[in-house]
DNA sequence: ACTGTTTTGTACCGATGAGTACAATCTAAT
DNA sequence: ATTAGATTGTACTCATCGGTACAAAACAGT
């Protein structure tokens, strides 16, 4: 015996919850920010989402799902040479930092940048931490396998090429933030990619 | 006929207030972090310092005296090369970026990310996004008139290669606050100018 | 139509936010 | 010693914070 309807979509409302996030943090979200987004009042939130804690990290979640997984996944790509992948995946990341009317840059890395303050909860804080590391991971696995990267001798840097990769590509997430258009951010790309001694710019 | 003497150095709160804010952000310091971190009591605080935008303000300041100046004068060093000079400018950014038992990032950096959240006043807004401009103006002006910077051709692409410098060093910013050592960061500036063209890391 | 169940809206809770009133305290000049 | 001027500590103000109680509203099955 069901009770009366839900009147919002709860997908669309927790999008709302991630874009509100994303735009000002944890911190400096009220839950009176996130009803206005998604469109709800607060017990309707309370009770689909349980609190503001735990909305954060579905809309974390969310955050994974539909942008970063995408984004990694062109590092996957076939029959690619690995400056044209990891130039795809860069713009990827730009894409995504720079979408929307005001670039937002990177939520994880925004919201990382809040965990020192000690404003955060512990489950909170240790989930945007964890997934902070992913992005290292595979890049330092794809340095250390790839073929084309162990000709090059890039496995024997594999760890300092995919941080150095990353501190780029959070320096682009500061930068969409304030306001930095994705064409510049782009143009930065292969002066990494060259730095890193990964051929020619032209031909690969 | 003066009254009582200040008990506290107004220098000393001014620089505790600049770590507050440092740490935990415009949004995320409140006037409880502040006085306590201060020594001193509300009513002190707002005797001296106006309220907690103006305390910002003079904060913000302080960081630009004795943080950015000192980075930014590495580059008007004399009888260096122009390689050297940069990587002079780069290794103080990152050791002011990591300085303390918990490395902050950049002040102005982190700043700049809760001014889209709206939560920050009007004019703190303007003098963060104001000061934030300074190293570029800097850094592509050198390029546009060092002799070495013309001789490499660098001149042509001020712009981009000011931009490139300091996309990297905001990402260094965000990856020193989430826990990497200085040394790790320093390891990636030899790539970042062999990406600009700027001769071989070796002799120059 | 009635009943049980779920969602919704309003109105509240205690805690904390920024900011201030005011009296007690201290210091320097007279 | 007294007085005038400045700083200090305590105790407030009002607004907003995250979170919730509760009743009205809307549904499904009988």
């Amino acid at each position: 015996m069901s009770g009366r309807k839900r009147a919002f979509d709860e997908v669309q409302a927790l999008n709302a919850a991630m874009y509100t996030f994303w735009k000002k943090g944890f911190v400096g979200t009220s839950l009176a920010d996130l009803t206005a987004n998604m469109g709800i009042n607060k017990p309707s939130m309370y009770a689909s989402f349980g609190n503001k804690e735990d909305l954060f990290l579905k809309a974390t979640q969310h955050y994974v799902t539909t942008k970063v997984d995408r984004v990694l996944s062109t590092l996957d790509q076939q029959g690619i040479s690995l400056r044209r992948r990891l130039k795809a995946y860069m713009v990827a990341t730009i894409t995504v930092q720079t979408e929307g009317e005001q670039g937002l840059g990177c939520f994880l890395s925004f919201c990382e940048s809040e965990v020192i303050g000690e404003n955060i909860p512990e489950a909170a804080k240790q989930e945007v931490e964890r997934l902070s590391q992913l992005p290292h991971q595979k890049l330092k696995q794809l340095f250390e396998t790839d073929p084309e990267s162990i000709v090059l001798g890039l496995d024997k840097r594999s760890s300092i090429s995919a941080q150095t990769i990353l501190t780029f590509l959070k320096g682009c997430a500061s930068m969409a933030r304030s306001g930095t258009s994705s064409d510049k951010l782009v143009e930065s790309i292969d002066i990494i990619l060259d730095g890193l001694g990964l051929g020619s710019r032209v031909s690969n």
